[in-house]
DNA sequence: GGCAAACACGAGCGACCGCTCGCGTTTCTC
DNA sequence: GAGAAACGCGAGCGGTCGCTCGTGTTTGCC
């Protein structure tokens, strides 16, 4: 026991006093990450041009964050906050009972949404740069969407191999990432008329293994 | 007129003698930039790792390439012209009158094989880190992919409008971009279903689409 | 065999990166 | 109001990167 008053596991010694002025530094510079990020990706950020989009010195930037790789973990964190408080639990068994248009629409409609509003979110999971640790972050969130999916498809069609079922949730996730970068790409009409067709390949692909009897979507 | 022997344009200036052993360094740094590509994508790759990886110095790199981008350039050319000489022109017109589930068997399986033989090909394409001018290149290659499937899906489906025709066309490269990762990223027999799972997502976007009688993909 | 051109080397240049450190300023606490 | 802690700054450190350059070796051609 080296601790003698403040009680930390000894393993880590991480929180630290904050002033509103600090609270308010962290969300600038989240801010501002969010904005490099978007433009040039994780890597292609650098430190000091965060620090310069925020407006402050790069010694600033470390006084709140360790390293590069903490800013891009604490935004994944607020991110996923946020999405869970928006949208709730997003996909609850409840919707296997729905048929296929009509959860489409409501689990695609709130994801896509979200995303519209917080495009460093796809750039994040993308991460086909994003180096090492980044890693036990970005998975968690991977897995555990994935997981929620692969729950929801085995509530529509228990008879489905968990083998195939897996595979299943791995094609969803990845077509609808695909369908979201073509959706962000857009704007306007062109942006609505992808939603329908994201939709529309989530349904064609689905239809068959879930047995949906529409044969296909009506926009 | 500038040019006295050579029958330059006086605008570029580029080939230059090369000997049997030129021409041997040339494949050796490709081969080994293909690799490293591979393993860190464009942006991560080094210049000095190349050289190490093809057992020459950074200097002799420079021999033949002007600089890092110009690898990339002549990577994707070689691969481009690779691709199309072993498959001819991938979907020709009379694929129009195939059932869809032959015409994506005829189109999908040779793309997926030369991408399993060539995986540095994906990593060019997706090019989510390649800078500046490279998207002349990068774009010439998916321009000229998405026409061909433009002018497909038109023989295909005649009445569609321009404007979707575009919209399905961008979206069946993107969803195939996707399938084909997922493809590259298991072995063996779980490959071999994922690209059955590509198959019947393609299937299931376009049957609605191009107004096929196939109410699914039989395996 | 001689000579120019092509090939090969590898130390290292300049630019940029993530990050630090010494020191001055503001804010909280008593 | 005094002391401590949090905040803020920016020059610059150590390192990597793309790329160069001076020099030496091999090759093709007469």
């Amino acid at each position: 026991m080296t601790e003698t008053k403040a009680d930390q596991p000894a393993g880590e010694a991480k929180p630290r006093r904050r002033q509103a002025r600090g609270e308010r530094r962290i969300q600038q510079l989240l801010d501002a990450a969010a904005s490099v990020f978007c433009r040039a990706g994780y890597a292609g950020a650098s430190t000091n041009a965060i620090a310069r989009e925020a407006g402050v010195s790069p010694g600033t930037l470390y006084q709140f964050f360790p390293n590069k790789e903490a800013i891009a973990v604490e935004l994944g964190e607020r991110l996923t906050h946020r999405m869970r408080e928006a949208h709730g639990v997003l996909f609850t068994p409840e919707y296997a009972s729905l048929p296929l248009d009509r959860m489409l629409d409501a689990v695609v409609d709130p994801m896509v949404e979200f995303n519209c509003q917080n495009p460093v979110f796809l750039t994040l999971i993308h991460s086909g740069d994003i180096p090492g640790l980044m890693t036990e972050d970005h998975d968690a969130l991977h897995v555990a969407l994935q997981a929620r999916l692969e729950e929801l498809i085995g509530f529509i069609q228990p008879a489905l191999p968990p083998e195939r079922r897996t595979r299943t949730a791995t094609m969803v996730f990845s077509l609808f990432k695909a369908g979201l970068e073509l959706v962000l790409a857009h704007e306007g009409g062109e942006r609505a008329a992808y939603i329908e067709e994201l939709k529309a390949s989530l349904h064609g692909y689905l239809a068959p293994i879930i047995g949906a009897e529409t044969p296909s979507r009506t926009p």
